[in-house]
DNA sequence: CTGAAAGCGCTTACAG
DNA sequence: CTGAAAGCGCTTACAG
């Protein structure tokens, strides 16, 4: 005991004993096992964070986020990667229920409701990011997906632009509430929301090049293309250069998440800009106050997002 | 002991013992304790996987490569970023023996030395990655950094560009050979490998942009340039497009390890790819072997570059 | 400020 | 095929 007091509290142990312990330490190479001390004190200062992607960099700037808030606090993590697939997250929520983490940080997907039930009856608290729910016994941190798209779309039509198509690939449920505030916009504003080329293909530049083919050969005149990424945005620009199409004065185009490139290609990528590390900074954040024994009142926190105008559009 | 059987070898029990454990399971919503498990077996079945970056998407690929192999062979990760930082590497090694992974993979930086013999003191096996070691001691998958930069070097020579330039950000040692690699090709060809401009700074889009601004001013009959990265390729290729430049026509621009974009932007960029999955799976591949006790005869095992060449250059 | 006792939930090794 | 015993390396809680 008196060698466990000495690592962990050192001030309560007289300096001879404390000096003792340590050259031991020093001699042997001593390292504490995590597994013993999370068996006997059921806390194993785990974290398990549920991501859809890693190829995705706004999750990796979310990771960022959490692991500068949580590291500090002495928390490792679990990094899992759903790959958008609501199987392999169940299989991920079972595999790490096994090592006990203090708490999950997750980024839902279809499929998600079951899920944060069994982790609500293994009574392991739940931090949701990107999705800000309204139920009063969850914990979430996000901004309105839905009101982003609706903003972006509000602002190329305040621009002029009379016939704008909507392109997305993986159809996760935050695409689909952002192409909700598409068809918003459009309506309320009178015009018909058919212009839309949908894939469930992963994101990627290369697919932004094919859906913008699509999108001229379904929608000829079609002047303003909102895609749901800057991935994607990033490959319909670069087939319209290919095709000697000028943007934005051809066709006008608008990206998601503000990714780093975007400000620096030509014309730079008008865009919507997420607060990614944010939100894993303040899910985490919030993650630790619950695990304190200390919840804040509000239990849902937006973090908004900014319309970016740039050169596109 | 039963029940202990009944988890993990069912068929050595009898099928009522075993339904009767099964109900039980399910009935209590057993999870079986993975801190119990590693304390009592001495296995944790974790392995520790060390990359300078997560924003980097070449560390992303080799993530994913690795947890191919070792996922499906019952392995989980600790994943920690040491970004680019000797102190945040040997900190997180001493976080991550707590919790006694059966082996480490690494992507070494500068100041790795000292944190391989830890490890080797430690008795933890470890496989490096990106990085061909000779020592008959150590595990290594890879490639030669400095004769894919050679290579690529070469091919610029070969086209006939006479004074190309070299740069680079974040200077890790895979950056400084493949600089290495640049430098040899410029002198076997009689030419001054002067013209370079290297900065510590991240690498990112904007800074390609930013250096080739400094290229053109420092060396302002430069024709051709050697990104040591996709990325600083694609900024400086749009900041030629602010400017004007043609590319290749005025002068050729060459990046790293293939990037998706790489291959749509206009023009597409010349590079090299590199076998960043591949890496990370036979790397998982060799540390799987060696834990269970049947290392490969050859302990160094070299997967190749390949020079892609395209539009750029 | 220090220490003896018990126990966390498993597995190993041995006996039957 | 089943089970009793001991122990993995810590922490908790209690006593002094």
């Amino acid at each position: 005991m008196t060698v466990s007091r000495a690592l962990k509290n050192p001030a309560q142990i007289l300096p001879e004993a404390r000096e003792r312990v340590e050259a031991a330490v020093a001699a042997l190479g001593y390292v504490p096992s995590h597994a013993a001390r999370t068996l006997a004190s059921s806390r194993s200062r785990l974290v398990a964070v549920l991501v859809p992607s890693l190829s995705n960099a706004v999750f990796v700037d979310t990771l960022a986020g959490i692991q500068d808030c949580l590291g500090p606090a002495g928390y490792q993590f679990l990094i899992g990667n759903t790959n958008y697939s609501a199987d392999k997250q169940a299989e991920l929520v079972s595999t790490y229920l096994a090592h006990a983490p203090d708490g999950f940080l997750v980024t839902g997907i279809d499929g998600s409701g079951t899920l944060l039930q069994r982790l609500a009856t293994a009574r392991v608290p739940v931090v949701r990011m990107y999705d800000l729910s309204r139920a009063a016994d969850e914990w979430s941190v996000g901004f309105s997906q839905q009101s982003a798209g609706f903003t972006l779309t509000r602002y190329l039509l305040e621009r002029g632009y009379r016939r704008p198509g909507f392109i997305a690939a993986q159809l996760d449920p935050r695409t689909m509430q952002r192409r909700a505030g598409f068809r918003r916009a459009l309506r309320e504003a009178g015009l018909n929301p058919d212009v839309e080329i949908l894939t469930k293909e992963p994101s990627s530049v290369g697919l932004g090049s094919a859906l913008l083919a699509r999108m001229l050969e379904h929608a000829p005149d079609c002047d303003a293309i909102f895609c749901n990424n800057d991935d994607l945005a990033l490959g319909a620009l670069f087939e319209c250069q290919r095709r000697g199409l000028a943007v934005p004065g051809r066709i006008a185009i608008a990206g998601f998440n503000d990714l780093p490139p975007s400000a620096w290609s030509r014309p730079s990528l008008t865009t919507i800009t997420t607060p990614r590390y944010e939100i894993g900074f303040q899910a985490a954040q919030l993650l630790l106050q619950v695990l304190d024994g200390q919840p804040p009142d509000r239990n849902h926190i937006d973090l908004r997002f900014t319309l970016t105008p740039r050169e596109s559009a």
